[in-house]
DNA sequence: GTAGGGTTAG
């Protein structure tokens, strides 16, 4: 029996005895010990096993006996994965002290080990002792404290020592440019580490590793984390070897970055091209986030059949991916059937259901999912409570996010972070109490940060509130100076007060800073394409067709009583104009070529990337009536379902 | 002997 090497938390093992029986040391698995007890007939014959039996023994009664007079590479390499295997800190720091006595530390290959076993147990400053004091630094020895610091996030010291090793004269390999590359992305300081990126991105294409793959999709990758999507699309075009690894991370650099659309497209390409890489589930949570985005219902269809037909439907993250898809598609009832089928639920699966009913405005029903959720054994993550907390503000239930909020850390050990300040902030500033979203500001146990101000300042928008406004503005524009949205945000405060010196004033400064403010674009899905527009678009070639719809049931609507909600408009001019300004808006535009081209009895799904305007707002609303359809327009906040002229937020978004 | 892509919110 092998009670020292075998901890009960260690599952059953599924490889095969002959795994295990393996006659070369060297190319042993790293599974055998953990493998062992499950097999003990097998171990009883095998004496590769037995003497494996000895070493756990032996490494048990460390503290008190010597070890085996000269123990072999291989002894201490058994050793050392037995003591990573058992999670003891203690006993690998004993295990390292005989390593350091009889010199065997200095053998690089152990001190790999050494290092790769500090990482795993947690403790990165024991790995890099054991890199300080090792002599000979192969190439192994450095990548292994590479992926070492990048683990534990010291991704800065990684670039220091990688100019260090190329001083020393140690060549990189393909491992130590995925180590550096990974660490460019493990660090803060953004900048910096973008030209750091690149400057490694030239030392690989220098020394002629653009056809190994892994290292082209970490560029790839490195890239996506940074945003810079026409850089990571660069490197994947040029790319000479592609797999599904690299066309998944490709396909979710667009899906993350705000290109959905292009996600979509990529994959139709992965699916239908002439390539041998299909997807598997990894690609298929990145595709299913892009259908969300684009509330792209058809196609979401078309992307759970595929799953089904392939058998990825008992991966949890995939179904996940699923349940959260059919809640940004506005399908409720799909979206909580899938999560019924699922034959496990973990927190991901339940923040998702929350979320869902949260952004449709059903806040007592996410808060009883929520409770559910809890009922049935699964802890809430700080996840759950942005969800939780975000739903009882587009529901305008206060008194219960009061609740929820101040059962985070009593109840569930968790400390609110900036979100949840925000979440509650946005519920108390919405609800028009906005003495105590300052209060809650004033008293925070954190530093408030930008998603706390905007919070307010958001709040100070729907009530109008320009004294607060100035002062959560003159926080947010110090902590982030060059974000447009911020400005405009306050500009549009001052022109519902008429304060047109000082709506001036702000657009003044942003032109001044070149700061311009991300144009509004509006998505609908007819027949499985979709169609984006965008407010100033002379090139879309429906153009014509749709201000001249639009301009008609204009005509019509205010003859029933529409008055076009001008004050949106951020520039002083005659009215006439301002009508004709919120008539072109992006929304309005996709609401009219939906009506031309959706089917009756065809819901209208709409995607919006800014928050829905008061104009638009009323107009889907009216037309919801006049038209007879049913409109689902989702905004960057939440979702509106417009029919028979009334909307389900209640005009409270 | 070591490596690459993914789930929920904002």
């Amino acid at each position: 029996m092998l009670p020292f090497l075998v901890p009960q938390t260690i599952k059953p093992p599924s490889s095969p005895p002959h795994l295990l029986a393996s006659a070369s040391a060297r190319s042993s698995p790293k599974l055998p010990l953990c493998s062992l007890p499950s097999n003990p007939s097998a171990a009883d014959k095998n004496p590769q096993i037995q003497s494996l039996s000895q070493l756990g023994n032996l490494l048990q009664a460390l503290q008190v006996l010597p070890l085996e007079p000269n123990p072999s590479q291989r002894t201490y390499e058994l050793l050392i994965l037995s003591c990573t295997a058992r999670s003891s800190l203690s006993d690998a720091v004993r295990l390292h002290r005989h390593l350091s006595d009889d010199g065997s530390d200095q053998d690089p290959f152990l001190a790999t080990k050494l290092i790769n076993m500090y990482s795993q147990l947690g403790s990165v400053e024991d790995a890099r002792k054991v890199f300080d004091e090792t002599r000979q630094r192969t190439i192994y020895v450095w990548n292994a404290l590479f992926r070492a610091l990048t683990t534990a996030g010291e991704g800065l010291e990684v670039l220091h020592l990688y100019r260090q090793m190329n001083r020393t004269g140690t060549q990189s390999d393909r491992f130590t440019y995925t180590f550096v590359l990974k660490a460019c992305v493990a660090s803060e300081n953004l900048i910096e580490l973008l030209m750091k990126g690149k400057e490694i991105h030239a030392h690989i294409l220098r020394h002629g590793y653009e056809t190994q793959v892994h290292v082209m999709t970490t560029l790839v990758d490195m890239y996506a984390k940074f945003g810079r999507v026409a850089y990571a699309d660069f490197v994947f075009d040029e790319m000479p070897v592609r797999n599904v690894v690299s066309w998944s991370a490709m396909i979710a650099c667009y899906a993350k970055n705000g290109y959905p659309f292009e996600a979509l497209e990529l994959f139709w390409e992965m699916m239908l091209g002439e390539n041998e890489s299909f997807p598997n589930s990894v690609t298929m949570v990145s595709v299913l986030q892009a259908c969300g985005a684009l509330a792209a219902l058809e196609q979401g269809k078309l992307v759970h059949a595929y799953i089904l037909r392939k058998g990825l439907d008992s991966i949890l993250p995939v179904m996940n991916s699923l349940v959260a898809m059919y809640g940004r598609c506005g399908k409720l009832e799909q979206g909580q059937r899938v999560f019924d089928q699922m034959k496990e639920r973990d927190v991901v699966a339940w923040n998702s259901l929350i979320s869902m009913y949260g952004i449709h405005g059903f806040g007592s029903k996410a808060i009883r999912v929520f409770e559910d959720m809890i009922d049935s054994g699964v802890s809430p993550s700080p996840i759950s409570f942005v969800s939780v907390l975000g739903a009882c503000s587009h529901a305008g239930h206060v008194e219960e996010g009061k609740i929820l909020f101040s059962s985070m850390a009593k109840e569930h050990g968790i400390y609110p972070t900036a979100e949840h300040y925000a979440c509650m902030v946005d519920l108390l500033g919405r609800a028009n109490r906005l003495d105590e979203a300052a209060k809650i500001v004033q008293e925070m146990r954190i530093e408030p940060g930008p998603l706390v101000w905007g919070a307010l300042l958001g709040s100070c928008r729907i009530h109008c509130n320009v004294d607060l406004a100035e002062r959560a503005s003159r926080r947010l524009f110090e902590l982030e100076p060059t974000n447009a949205g911020n400005y405009v945000l306050l500009a549009d405060i001052y022109a519902r007060a008429n304060m047109w010196r000082e709506v001036n004033r702000v657009k003044k400064f942003l032109k001044a800073r070149a700061l311009q403010k991300v144009p509004g674009r509006s998505w609908i899905e007819v027949k499985r394409k979709i169609h984006s527009f965008m407010s100033v678009d002379e090139f879309n070639p429906h153009k014509e067709q749709l201000h001249a719809l639009l301009f008609k049931l204009s005509t019509e609507m205010k003859e029933k009583g529409y008055v076009p909600q001008t004050n949106v408009v951020l520039y002083d001019l005659a009215e006439e104009d301002k009508e004709r300004i919120v008539l072109g808006h992006s929304e309005k535009l996709a609401v009219a070529f939906g009506l031309i081209n959706c089917n009756s009895g065809e819901v209208i799904r709409i995607t919006k990337n800014l928050r829905l305007c008061e104009d638009c707002h009323l107009f889907t609303k009216l037309i919801s009536k006049y038209a007879e359809k049913e409109i689902l327009v989702r905004d960057v906040n939440r979702y509106h379902h417009f029919q028979n002229g009334e909307c389900s937020c209640g005009d409270y978004w």
